[in-house]
DNA sequence: ATGTATTTGTTGGTTGACACAACGTATCAC
DNA sequence: GTGATACGTTGTGTCAACCAACAAATACAT
């Protein structure tokens, strides 16, 4: 390592506090980094000057001695962040900070292919980016519903979408003429929460997603989401806890995903395709009726208990400082009551145990855009030095 | 990140490919490290001013150009590795690239409290030092067969030695005057494979260890060990697989180690307290032998079927590149046949089986010491500057 | 055997990043 | 207002790594 690694890894450590405080005083730079005064100066100098942060006055007072500047993100900078589903494609522009500065839904008659997916994606970016003037979008990330190899971006399997072995990141990459980084939808739920959600602070974190095609999740080690060896690490929903269990879309049996399926929820609601919102709200409104015919309630109790299970053996085996549910599984943890909440991990080994804290995700239809973004913003985070000179979308 | 940080860091990065290699020349570290020729020539002359690493002249010739001298590990710089077991605490000295100097098994009548333990480890520690001239102990790593909390050393349950929140790091070091670290024995078993075995290259590791007491593991990301919020990560034998499976020791249902217990193979083969080699030896025996009544053949199938399922969801789960079996696990892959061997996976998503191989462990008998050495090492190696100046149990 | 190409270690000077100390400035408490 | 506190700014110092030139040691070709 060398003293322009140095300088880089400095460099992105400011920018990622700034980025994940949306915003910091200098003097809170020189506290975190334990580098001199006069070396943050030098270094937030170069980022402001490269147009990555402002310095402004608007900092909270804080006692006494001279206030210190706020080094803020500037809104000028930011990845795009998409989001291919079944009937829409979301595209949203984000700042340093996770702040979204545009957004926008486009609708589909159809499910998408990757081809027009990309075209159609290259094309509201770039609108994007021309009605914001003096906006630079450097990078893009990808939040796919389905089996995503990290290193190219190549879409292995999105069965909601009927893609299989797709590149996908590579043609968006030409189109765009900037970087891509595609990633699993959960992975990305885990990205956001972990970042500026309900995980927050944690260090070990485990997070599980529920949708209507089935369980997702992801894990982070030492504060860093984990990929696995290609990237696909997070797969929850595959947990084998009942060998007499229904049949799963994988072709085992008793997974978790068969066994806590969001459709049964919703027919227990009777329900049509509503939201996560509107599922919860008619779950939390059922279980608490006192006159319920019993089929919201039991089955929310019958897939509590599965979910137990699966958190006992997670629990076990990684350890973690807190757990995450997302999705209907938030639905489950918001209408279950005190000694359902405790029995979801009452019978981890009580060591592990003992320094878990579960709680609902807390992003909600944010999620996946944030942390696609997330996943643009790592390599741009991770070596601002290049990024400073790289090519940019910049306004029309 | 300061320059003495840079400085601190380098040395750091040379001393762990000396140490994982057992030896390097320093053209190879120049192409590791993309460091300057000089800058490696001075850093490995600070390692070898302090002792740390020796200079020699016996690198294999690799082709045209000026031979290279080989830095490698001095024998003269050591940890202490301490597995205290039921009827034996086990003692050794090991140099950096972990090769073991000096070992005692000290033989017990009784099972040693913690306080016998600290004692006898303490005197037996300054025994192997005063034997060897010139030796210098550093620092100590402790494998102990229960769970321990990380971050002080304190064992939270030993079952198996009737320990339950005992501190053990803490006297340690106060006895022996030098840092002590204790942690999992499957946890450090797995620190050894990874460096030193079967796990060698592996990004994303699982490891599972069968033992007499149970089945443990541990997990690599991305080449860094976890630990899990406290240090518990890895206890994969907690795994639930089968509601209405036999009682588990843990209080649940079901789980892997209740499903798959070593007891049930060494009943199946007839032996009394065998040890793993034996086992082994005994098992793969039975399993080939045509006139074979089946009860080891029936055993072995059906903790394979077990051992399936739970590889099933934690490859889902965590992805990993590398599947490493130890213990009676390593026993059951080894008599398992072609068809078996394949059916731990199959049934895994696709994606995430493609790209993991699965291996039994490959350091027998010295795993354990390998691995509490390592993690004595980790402090050293991390911070070569302060190790140069800290307090060191010469000899005699 | 001799010369040439190749690779590496060594040396002295240069560059770059951060630290330090002194000073100027802004706020708070009294 | 005055002192205390905290912080930014500026010029100088220090340390680690780089670079270029040279020397040394080997392989290969003739």
């Amino acid at each position: 390592m060398d003293a322009g690694a140095l300088r880089r890894r400095n460099l992105s450590a400011v920018l990622e506090l700034v980025h994940r405080h949306g915003g910091v005083t200098r003097a809170d730079l020189t506290r975190a980094l334990g580098l001199n005064r006069s070396t943050i100066g030098d270094l937030v100098a170069v980022l402001a000057e490269h147009g990555w942060v402002d310095e402004r006055d608007d900092a909270p007072r804080s006692g006494v001695g001279r206030p210190s500047p706020r080094v803020a993100p500037s809104d000028t900078r930011v990845v795009a962040a998409v989001n291919p589903e079944l009937d829409v494609i979301d595209v949203a522009l984000v700042s340093l900070g996770g702040q979204i500065v545009a957004r926008r839904r486009v609708a589909l008659d159809h499910v998408p292919s990757v081809a027009e997916t990309v075209e159609l994606t290259a094309q509201t970016v770039r609108e994007l980016a021309a009605e914001t003037p003096g906006i630079e979008v450097r990078a893009v990330g990808v939040a796919v519903p389905g089996l995503v190899r990290r290193r190219d971006g190549q879409v292995r399997l999105a069965p909601h979408l009927g893609w299989r072995e797709e590149p996908l990141a590579g043609p968006l990459a030409d189109a765009l003429g900037m970087p891509v980084s595609a990633a699993n939808d959960a992975h990305l739920g885990c990205r956001a929460e972990q970042t500026f959600g309900a995980g927050v602070g944690a260090g070990t974190m485990l997070y599980l997603n529920g949708g209507p095609s089935g369980i997702g999740g992801g894990l982070v080690v030492d504060g860093r989401p984990m990929d696995g060896a290609a990237g696909y690490a997070g797969e929850l929903g595959h947990l084998g806890l009942d060998p007499a269990g229904p049949l799963c879309a994988c072709g085992a049996r008793g997974c978790l995903e068969a066994l806590a399926p969001r459709d049964a929820l919703v027919a227990a609601v009777g329900l049509e395709h509503p939201d996560d919102d509107a599922l919860e709200e008619a779950l939390v409104a059922a279980v608490a009726a006192e006159d319920d015919d019993g089929a919201a309630r039991t089955e929310v109790a019958r897939q509590l208990r599965w979910l137990a299970v699966a958190l006992r053996g997670a629990v076990n085996f990684v350890n973690p400082d807190r757990v995450v549910l997302g999705g209907h599984l938030a639905a489950l943890w918001r209408c279950a009551d005190d000694a359902q909440r405790a029995s979801l991990i009452a019978d981890a080994l009580p060591a592990s145990a003992a320094e878990v804290t579960i709680e609902p995700a807390a992003l909600g239809a944010q999620r996946l855009v944030i942390g696609a973004a997330e996943l643009a913003w790592d390599a741009l985070i991770a070596d601002p030095i290049d990024a400073l000179t790289s090519p940019a979308l910049a306004e029309a």
